[in-house]
DNA sequence: AATCCATACAACCGCGTGTAG
DNA sequence: TCTACACGCGGTTGTATGGAT
């Protein structure tokens, strides 16, 4: 017995999306949203798809701000890095270093073009070398995404800035775009911090934690996060 | 011009996890 | 506590496109 299909095949269309559906969907998301529920969506909006279908091709396509190709030398060297920190269990951790980019397009990218190029120059340590296998690295444990927040019923959005260079801070030394008194923690408390962390809110009530190019001097960083951060040394999901 | 092959990207599949009832 | 359901994710497959032969 196989798992049970999340929607019924013979009554769902597949394979590439038309325009039509695409406006119809996205028509569709920027006046409903979700409403918690990509299951019933397609059916309320009229598409013969399966919801999971419906939620990967907003997520990876039609949410607003994607970016498609074109990966900089600045991306593919961060792809790179964190690939060799992270690995390939967590695209999504990684796509969220890269404003834009989804975990799908991230993940074939490395698929297609990275990965070729990593393992041949890999072999020649001249590819991050700073993630050398002789040197233990710091663990990214977490990142928060569409975290709910009930009790104002919008959601909390959380991004990460950019890691240029994932190393651990200097002892005690400020962060910038943190606000006026966060310093980075002692070593044995916090292994990895990304930088320039923040919390700004935006006017469609969206909250994004993270970095915004945007928006300067409105930076400060969760209790809870830095919490997390001063006793686990990263930022768990709870 | 036709065919083959490699590449890039879109989309699907199925599993792990979270959560409401 | 248990169960069913929905979501999110990584891995994989399918398909379109362009270049080489």
């Amino acid at each position: 017995m196989g798992r049970a299909p999340c929607c019924d095949k013979a009554n769902v269309k597949r394979g590439p999306w038309s325009p039509q559906e695409d406006e119809t969907l996205k028509n569709y998301l920027m006046k409903h949203g979700t409403a918690g529920n990509w299951i019933t969506l397609p059916q309320k909006a009229g598409l013969k798809r399966c919801g999971k279908s419906c939620r990967l091709r907003w997520l990876n396509y039609l949410r607003p701000h994607i970016k498609h190709g074109g990966f900089t030398d600045e991306e593919d060297q961060l792809i790179c890095t964190l690939y060799a920190t992270i690995g390939s269990r967590q695209w999504s951790l990684i796509a969220a270093q890269l404003p834009g980019r989804t975990d799908n397009d991230v993940k074939n990218h490395w698929n297609t073009k990275l990965k070729k190029k990593f393992l041949a120059e890999n072999t020649n340590a001249t590819v991050c070398p700073q993630f050398s296998t002789s040197t233990p690295q710091p663990q990214v444990e977490d990142h928060v995404f569409d975290h709910k927040n009930s009790s104002e019923s919008h959601v909390l959005r959380f991004e990460q800035t950019p890691i240029p260079n994932p190393s651990p801070l200097p002892l005690g030394s400020d962060v910038s775009g943190l606000g006026s008194s966060f310093s980075a923690p002692l070593p044995n408390e916090v292994s990895l911090l990304s930088n320039s962390i923040s919390l700004v809110k935006e006017e469609n009530e969206t909250q994004w934690f993270g970095y915004h190019d945007n928006i300067e001097g409105e930076a400060f960083l969760l209790d809870f996060v830095y919490e997390d951060l001063l006793h686990n040394g990263f930022v768990s999901q709870d």
